[in-house]
DNA sequence: ATCGGCTCGCGCAA
DNA sequence: TGCGCGAAGCCGAT
């Protein structure tokens, strides 16, 4: 059963007549812990009619090679998946707008899946208002729906914290897959081919230029993380997890981002692990309280990639500073290059452009060098979002924005007033000493050479 | 090594 | 209206 919070019914209509259920998958790129998918075999079965699952692949605003190269193993897999529990699957190019509603015309119900971002919900809007058949959506990448938390963009973690915990009980409860009544006979769709999958992104025309990264895409690769995270990482999270030289960190981000493992499996199954109630609590935090702070920052905060949208005490302090003399000023090229003076900024923008992915704590000091060290602090946000939606494997996501708005004051408070930063919150290079073998961490994405020069 | 102050606004108690 | 408190940091005092 479906927790009704989580099921978003835009009319109070029964279903059509047609031949199947469609389940337009999009945010949640899997077919196990799915709770759209579910939804739609449920009422699949119901009305005795099989489901299908159709993708709409199309130029997603900002996306890469690297990007289409890692959703695409994912996507390969789940129609496998599918496949085997019995359900259709029909991958079309075009927007969803013009595909969907061309693949709902034989359907009695359309499900789709919820995201947060302008682009997802655009899209939901355009397609919900082209198609004859009922329509809802059914939000299952948030362990707790963004709805049922909050009416309002939260302030900080501190103020979402309270209510999300409040409501942990009810929805971290485990997704039982539902049978599938009515299988669905092959072959009456066409669908594009995803064995040869570079040919189909290179055919929209994207971005070539990011090579593939390290990480392989897809939901087995993510539960192998998973597992390892849980049987080897979990139990030291609380102390390893803002150290970028441990590898103490679940790696999970950019498989959550294409929805390709469910929020909802990590967290049942850290809570359920033989780990230190300190472990666990502070890696939920993280998965669960951090996390949905971005959807709802998102979700209540269209503009929550604009930098005119952060806190107004934020907004204020930096233009008080804006003049401001910087000790050193980079342009996007120098930045994009990693070629700054700073060894600890270039290496964790060499491990970004190469992986796919950065530290979570490097992240934090990579921001903020980008606003002390740019001509202005629009700049630096625009840069520091630019480089983040291009080279990391989870840009343009919720988190993602957010996390760059962080080093600018969101879901922040205010502390000692400096130059340039005003009273947003500072960190330099003796942060991260303090915590961790900075010259290892740079050894190891610029080469023993550059470490050498370090001290 | 450890500790408090920094600075602002939320949220709850009165 | 007042006031406690945040919490992935820095910095200077002890």
């Amino acid at each position: 059963m479906i927790p009704a919070a989580r099921i978003h019914r835009l009319d109070d209509r029964p279903p059509a007549r047609g031949k199947f259920v469609l389940y337009w998958m999009q945010q949640s790129q899997r077919a196990e812990w799915n709770p759209a998918l579910e939804t739609a075999v449920e009422q699949a079965n119901a009305l005795r009619l099989p489901t299908l699952v159709g993708f709409a692949l199309t130029a997603f605003p900002g996306a890469n090679g690297r990007h289409y190269r890692f959703m695409l193993a994912g996507l390969r897999e789940t129609e496998k998946r599918l496949a085997a529990r019995g359900l259709g699957f029909c991958l079309r190019q075009g927007p969803p707008e013009e595909v969907v509603p061309e693949l709902a015309k034989n359907a009695a119900l359309l499900v789709g899946d919820v995201g947060y971002l302008r682009v997802q919900r655009d899209w939901r809007a355009a397609v919900a208002q082209r198609v004859a058949c009922p329509v809802v959506f059914v939000e299952g990448d948030a362990v707790v729906p963004v709805a049922a938390v909050s009416d309002h963009a939260e302030f900080a973690a501190r103020t979402i914290r309270p209510k999300i915990h409040r409501l942990l009980g009810e929805f971290l409860q485990p997704l039982k897959p539902a049978k599938v009544a009515v299988p669905f006979a092959g072959g009456a769709q066409k669908s594009l081919d995803l064995s040869d999958s570079d040919a189909l992104w290179r055919r929209l025309g994207v971005d070539d230029s990011v090579p593939a990264a390290a990480a392989a895409g897809g939901a087995a690769a993510a539960h192998r993380l998973l597992d390892r995270f849980v049987a080897h990482r979990l139990a030291e999270y609380a102390e390893a997890a803002s150290d970028p030289v441990a590898d103490g960190c679940s790696g999970l981000s950019p498989y959550l981002h294409f929805g390709q493992i469910s929020p909802l499996e990590i967290a049942l199954r850290v809570q359920a692990a033989d780990a230190p109630r300190v472990a666990t609590d502070a890696f939920l935090e993280q998965l669960i309280v951090r996390r949905e702070l971005s959807l709802n920052a998102c979700w209540f905060n269209p503009g929550y990639d604009r930098y005119d949208t952060l806190p107004a005490w934020a907004l204020k302090t930096l233009d008080r500073h804006r003049k401001d003399k910087r000790e050193f000023i980079y342009s996007r090229a120098q930045w994009e290059a990693g070629a700054t003076h700073d060894p600890c900024w270039n290496a964790a923008q060499a491990e970004m452009v190469r992986t796919g992915r950065m530290h979570n704590y490097m992240r934090m000091y990579w921001g903020k060098k980008l606003l002390e060290w740019s001509r202005a602090p629009e700049e630096a946000f625009e840069t520091a979002l630019a480089l983040n939606d291009k080279y990391e494997l989870d840009g343009r996501d919720p988190n993602g924005c957010v996390g760059v708005a962080w080093c600018f004051g969101r879901h922040d408070r205010p502390w000692t007033e400096r130059p340039v930063f005003g009273t947003i919150r500072y960190m330099n290079a003796n942060g991260l000493r303090r915590k961790f073998d900075v010259q290892a961490y740079v050894e190891r994405w610029l080469g023993p050479a550059a470490g050498g020069r370090l001290f």
